[in-house]
Parts: structure tokens; C-alpha cells; sequence
DNA sequence: ATGCCTCAGCTCCTGAGA
């Protein structure tokens, strides 16, 4: 089973790319997130003529998130219950046994900033919810833009970005409380090149300089890390001509 | 350098992203 997750910054935009990466990647079930597309407005048949399903939960302008997957997804739920968000993030439904939560984080803009506090609140509601569906879902995978650097591997400029936003000890220490409930960063289960990065910013040639973060994750719970072969993350559609800043992660269970 | 790209929208500038 290979499950997956890909900031799409746009999925108006970026459609015909996501449609090509599922022929070349048959994933049993992605996520995207930052759609930026409302409802009424998502290019739902265009997925179904794949042959995939789709839920989607999705508002004007802003982030926005959907699951792709080969079975249909049960028991969907949008956003986590009894956190009220005005902010579509959180999507997940079971595939084929599997808990499946796809989350597009909160950026936090600035440790200082409303934003941030507002990320704090998420993260602790999260938290709580996880609990939850953990109890309720052994086998579960979280995946998503997390917005959150784990540790200093995943920042080009560890130094320069010291406690700058995705690189702060509050969100490394959520990310850490994430962990602690019996999940494990499915990226670290394995040997990994230096300067690994699943995002690039569209300025300054990032991308070519690989002057990156590693934001995007997937987490497995106790139940599934024995079952986990691999975790990549694939760097080919940041090379495509008009790409979204983040690259696709794809996890490998038997 | 509160920029540099990219995207959406009350679109020809602004807010937000990370």
C-alpha cells in the first residue's frame, strides 16, 4: 500500500500535474492540501475519470484540502471536531483499514504573531483529536504540510533560521507531543542524503541551490511503523514548469 | 530589502504563503 501527500498550492492550477503524478505514481490514497478551491468549484470529475475517488472540504482563496484514494474513503470527517476553524485543514477518512488524516498546518507567519498563537491552539486541538482517533484507529497515518521543521536536518540554514517561523522550540515541541501519542516520522525510519527538503521557495533559485525546509510529513502510528518499506520524497514535479513550491511524500507499507 | 516568486481575487494592486 503507498499512501502520499502534496502541497498543491492551487489545485486549479495545478490539476493537470497531479493527474499526470497519479499515472506515474498509482498511490492507493493522497492528500493535497491549499487547493484554494471552494466545493462547488472542485474538479471532481476529472479525479473520478482517473478512476479514483475523492472527498474534498475547500473555501475561497485559501488553503483547502482533499483525499484521493483508489477505494472509496469512509467515515470522512472535515476539520477536527469540536475545534471551531473558519479555515479548511483537515480531511481524513479510512482506506482499506487505514486511518487516513490529511492536514494542511497553519503557517504561524511570525513566533510573535496572532497567526502563531492561532497555530499553538490548532496544534493543541489536534493533539487532543488524535488521542482520540488513535484509540479508535490503530492503524492511522498523519500526513500533510505540517509547517514544522522536526530538527535541524530539515532546514538548508539551521543557523540563520534559528527560532524563525517552522524552525521555533513551541512548534517543535508540538511536533514532538504528536509523536509521543505512538506515531514515528516514516521520512527518519530510513538512511536519507543530507539536505533533504520537501519545500523551495519560488524565489532566489531556491530550488536549484536546494535551499529548502522539510515541512512535509508523514507520521505512522505503532500499529503500522513494522509495516513501512520505504518513505521518499519526490523531488521530479518541483522540476515541472510551473510547479508548486512543495514536492510529493510517498510512504511504502506491506 | 516588510524584496526576491506565485496565486487568488471585490484583479492591474494587495495579502498570504514559508
Amino acid at each position: 500500500m503507498q499512501l502520499a501527500t502534496w502541497n498543491v498550492n492551487s489545485l486549479t492550477v495545478r490539476l493537470p500535474q497531479v493527474l499526470d503524478w497519479l499515472g506515474a505514481n498509482p498511490v492507493d490514497a493522497l492528500v493535497l492540501q491549499e487547493t484554494k478551491t471552494t466545493d462547488d468549484k472542485f474538479p471532481r470529475e476529472a479525479i473520478e475519470a482517473t478512476g479514483y475517488h475523492v472527498s474534498y472540504f475547500g473555501q475561497k482563496t485559501y488553503n483547502g484540502v482533499a483525499l484521493i484514494s483508489r477505494e472509496p474513503g469512509l467515515e470522512v470527517v472535515k476539520n477536527i471536531p469540536g475545534f471551531e476553524d473558519d479555515m479548511a485543514r483537515v480531511i481524513a477518512a479510512t482506506v482499506d483499514g487505514v486511518r487516513v488524516i490529511g492536514a494542511y498546518f497553519p503557517n504561524g507567519q511570525a513566533p510573535d504573531s496572532d497567526k502563531f498563537a492561532y497555530k499553538m491552539r490548532w496544534l493543541d486541538a489536534l493533539h487532543a483529536w488524535l488521542g482520540r482517533e488513535l484509540a479508535q484507529h490503530p492503524r492511522l497515518v498523519l500526513m500533510g504540510d505540517f509547517n514544522i521543521t522536526v530538527d535541524d536536518r530539515d532546514v538548508w540554514d539551521p543557523v540563520g533560521l534559528k527560532d524563525t517561523i517552522h524552525c521555533t522550540v513551541q512548534e517543535r515541541e508540538h511536533f514532538q507531543n504528536l509523536i509521543d501519542l505512538g506515531l514515528h516520522d516514516a521520512y527518519r525510519l530510513f538512511e536519507q542524503a543530507d539536505k533533504s527538503f520537501s519545500w523551495w521557495d519560488y524565489r532566489e533559485f531556491a530550488f536549484r541551490r536546494n535551499r529548502g525546509l522539510r515541512i512535509d510529513h508523514i507520521l505512522v502510528s505503532d500499529a503500522l511503523k513494522p509495516l513501512v518499506q520505504s518513505c521518499t520524497i519526490d523531488k521530479a514535479p518541483r522540476k515541472n514548469e510551473r510547479p508548486s513550491d512543495h514536492a510529493p511524500v510517498v510512504v511504502t507499507l506491506n
